[in-house]
RNA sequence: CGGGACGUAGCGCAGUUUGGUAGCGCACCUGACUGGGGGUCAGGGGGUCGUGGGUUCAAAUCCCGCCGUCCCGACCA
């Protein structure tokens, strides 16, 4: 059962629109968790706790372009007097107007403010529960120091200050290289809870250890000798205008040939070579390429431009059109490609000797066993959830909103930043996701809305001696939740406690009379009789 | 925004093909029994059939519009 399933059956949540769901006390309990671990870790790396309003003026966010960048991911609204506002994405802006505002002397720095908080995006396509939601709870921070050296420190103390979190909350994760997109900014990596249902594709390497997001994977332009390769040939090749019919008409592997995809950027056309038996990834070639508007070259373009002989596009010879490639078209690799002849292909076509490249791209969708950037072997590919992403941002919102400071000599310096963000509310579907079985959930201890689930069983005294245990349990400092339900039989109620996930169960029952009841290990399903004075040596030992 | 499906009781669904008294399971309420793995019996309550219009003697059912939701592709904590 997917986990969010699980979570609206436990009853920790309940949605109430499209990506957007209402906490109920359970949920709130857990969450109220995952932010509790994640503010000591911040405070842990000098942090301070802010909190700013999800109801924004747009002014800042038009100033910055990112109204522009985000687009129709932001929920805009107006007031009665026609302001424009929108419901806070993130708070970039915000940070940095506060910072410009306050910070005067470079003695205030470095500096790390942090707030958690709702953001808001209207998202395309909201699923998997609290996966992904238009509204959500993340965390984000932001560093402010004066210089390149003191930005990296500050980006050092989140990574290891997100170390910390995932590994107290008992989130599995990776932390890979990733692609700044709209963010802006220049180094940033992401931590992955690897999981099948992630929307995140990314790349490892078993023998170096290297890890990125498929979107960041950059590979390296590596000339080769081109020796003696024979002179381009034109050849007779009716009727195979893809690269499948190519191929098998002349018996060679897809991946010999050179495919060419058009692409209208902005009002260019622009040609991009890939391998034969590589596909183009649209939306990497578009974030390649942005602000640029990307889209394919139409059948309906071609009839306006007669040089262009769809199917057969080579980028030798005369060219009429800036050419892109992927790095594997590397000077001095010979390729099979079209000959800007219907029905005619060229072989022998060189790198650098019979076309040149403007600029290479990394466009390519990423495959398992594709050679790793960093030590040559072979890459695996696995999907996760994105928990968190650290982005070193540079002097991108500094510059915008002028963040100076005094100097030493009483210059103004302009301060540098990194923002950070946890997604606390999402951290909680992958716990769910990382943390089930057939049976249920099985929250680890740091994160579980409880610590016993006390489960009395008889029509004795068992529910009376049930209330006294949970008074003595909370008094040793543990959490207890008490089925105080009277007429749920004992399957429902047992079956219930495995669906919850409390780490322990505590049944109260036909031995009660005895001061003996039973410990459940909702982990490793190990069952123990113990005395109840045994059993608060070993719960709070 | 493109493709597919769905909208009937709190939840899950049948009924729609072929128009004619709105049903089933779970849940809920009352009572009794039972009591270590979703127990039994008896009785009971609950529905503008997503919405607006049309066709018809008659519409959950046929037709048209709209709204919403879910799933598959383009975005991100």
């Amino acid at each position: 059962m997917p986990s969010h399933r699980l979570l609206v059956r436990a009853g920790y949540l309940r949605r109430v629109a499209a990506g957007s769901y209402t906490w109920l006390p359970l949920g709130v309990r857990v969450l109220g968790n995952v932010a509790r671990v994640v503010r000591a870790e911040m405070d842990r790396i000098g942090g301070q706790e802010v909190l700013f309003p999800a109801l924004l003026p747009r002014g800042p966010y038009d100033q910055t372009g990112r109204t522009e960048a985000y687009g129709d991911l932001v929920f805009k609204l107006r007031d009665r007097r026609g302001g424009d506002y929108l419901l806070g994405p993130t708070h970039e802006e915000m940070f940095t107007l506060l910072a410009a505002a306050e910070l005067v002397s470079y003695r205030d720095v470095p500096l790390v403010l942090y707030q958690v908080q709702t953001k808001y995006r209207d998202e395309p396509r909201p699923r998997s529960g609290v996966l992904r939601g238009r509204e959500f709870l993340m965390k984000d921070s932001y560093s402010f120091d004066l210089d390149d050296a003191g930005l990296a420190k500050s980006y050092e103390a989140h990574r290891e200050a997100y170390q910390r979190i995932f590994d107290r909350l008992g989130i599995d994760y990776r932390i890979v290289a990733a692609f700044s997109g709209a963010m802006g900014g220049s180094e940033s990596e992401e931590f992955l809870a690897p999981t099948p249902v992630g929307e995140d594709t990314f790349v490892s390497c078993p023998a170096c250890g290297y890890a990125a997001n498929v979107e960041a994977v950059r590979v390296p332009v590596t000339p080769v000798e081109a020796g003696a390769v024979p002179p381009v040939e034109v050849l007779d090749t009716p009727g195979t205008p893809t690269i499948e019919t190519l191929a098998a008409h002349l018996g060679v592997a897809a991946g010999e040939t050179l495919k060419n995809l058009l692409v209208w950027v902005d009002d260019e056309v622009v040609g991009v070579g890939v391998p034969g038996d590589r596909e183009v990834d649209l939306g990497r070639l578009a974030e390649a390429l942005a602000p640029a508007r990307v889209r394919i070259v139409e059948a309906a373009d071609f009839a306006a431009r007669p040089e262009l002989v769809r199917g057969y596009i080579g980028p030798q010879g005369e060219r009429t059109f800036r050419y892109l490639a992927d790095p594997r078209v590397a000077p001095g690799t010979a390729w099979v490609t079209g000959a800007n002849a219907a029905d005619r292909h060229a072989r022998n076509v060189v790198c650098g000797r019979d076309f040149t490249v403007d600029g290479y791209l990394d466009v390519v969708v990423v495959r398992p066993g594709d050679p790793c950037p960093r030590c040559g072997g072979p890459l695996t590919v696995d999907r996760g959830v994105e928990v968190a992403h650290i982005f070193q941002l540079g002097r991108l919102y500094a510059d915008a909103f002028g963040l100076d400071v005094a100097g030493p000599a009483g210059e103004p310096v302009r301060l540098t930043m990194g923002s950070y963000g946890v997604g606390v509310s999402r951290a909680v579907g992958v716990l769910a996701e990382q943390h089930h079985d057939e049976r249920g959930l099985r929250w680890p201890r740091e994160v579980a809305p409880y610590d016993v689930h006390l489960v009395p069983i008889g029509r004795g005294d068992q529910p009376a001696r049930a209330t006294e245990l949970a008074a003595r349990l909370e008094a040793a400092g543990l959490t207890v939740l008490l089925d105080d339900r009277a007429d749920a039989s004992v399957g429902v109620k047992l079956t219930d406690a495995e669906l919850l996930g409390m780490p322990w169960v505590v049944v109260v029952g036909r031995r009660a009379a005895d001061g003996i009841v039973e410990l459940r290990d909702r982990h490793t399903g190990a069952v123990a009789e113990l005395t109840t004075d045994a059993l608060v040596t070993t719960l709070t030992g």
